[in-house]
DNA sequence: TTGACATATTCCAATATAGGTATATTATAA
DNA sequence: TTATAATATACCTATATTGGAATATGTCAA
């Protein structure tokens, strides 16, 4: 068996990095086909074949307007991408609020010695 | 050119839906794999195989106890999909908004009537 | 040290992909 | 109606993936 259809899911659409970089350009506004060729510098085929998977998916819509198709973002798929990772949300929260307090706990400990730990912001 | 490898970004690594399954299953806690195994009911070689992608790109951690591996989910690239999606999220607060409106504006019209629009919450 | 348990790895086949280039399609303007 | 602009599609190649089966690795118990 093979990887599943990048067409299959959102997520799968989703995975790729161009695809992401398009819905980037698209969250400002609806953008012609052109727009996304100039301004990202790809070749016209390949920005059309994201953007084929992407409609496939529902993760963008068109306008058609003369010979310009415009394209816009569609806000369900990413909802639900949205959603499903929020599942998890729990376990970040939980992990900042341990470096908080561990940040924390160091400065009442170190008071007047002005200790920064460092690596900062780094998890895990 | 192929596909991104599954392993480059774990927007890859969670593209496949049975990766998605096991995170969910993780979500609950750490389990060691023939847990997954049973409760799955796939074969053990592709649970291995799945985690190694998951563990790849760090969605999960190991925990080595005797023979053992306790599988448990670690937060930190989930949180980086859900902030990528987070960009998008006035797409659906306005689309909410709409269709708020347009329930309250039905509402007001038809109050007496006592009409609710089939097909209920369908977006777009 | 040997056997059994828990998990990982290797080898296989089938498949879909992304980019490139060329070409088709559709719509406008002349 | 014809040339041209805007976009889509077809064809090609290299590649990584998935599941399955068999096997390897590592660890505990006797």
């Amino acid at each position: 068996m093979a990887r599943a259809r990048t067409t299959f899911d959102s997520f799968n659409a989703v995975a790729e990095p161009r695809r992401r970089q398009v819905l980037g350009l698209l969250a400002a506004g609806e953008l012609p086909v052109n727009d996304i060729v100039d301004t990202l510098g790809w070749n016209q085929p390949q920005v059309s074949k994201h953007l084929g998977v992407l409609l496939e998916v529902g993760l963008v819509k068109v306008r058609h307007v003369g010979r310009q198709r415009f394209y816009s973002v569609e806000a369900a798929p990413l909802k639900e991408i949205h959603d499903w990772t929020a599942t998890f949300e729990h376990f970040w929260q939980h992990q900042l609020d341990r470096i908080k307090e561990r940040a924390e706990a160091k400065q009442t400990l170190a008071r007047g010695r002005g200790s920064v730990p460092p690596g900062g912001l780094s998890a895990s």
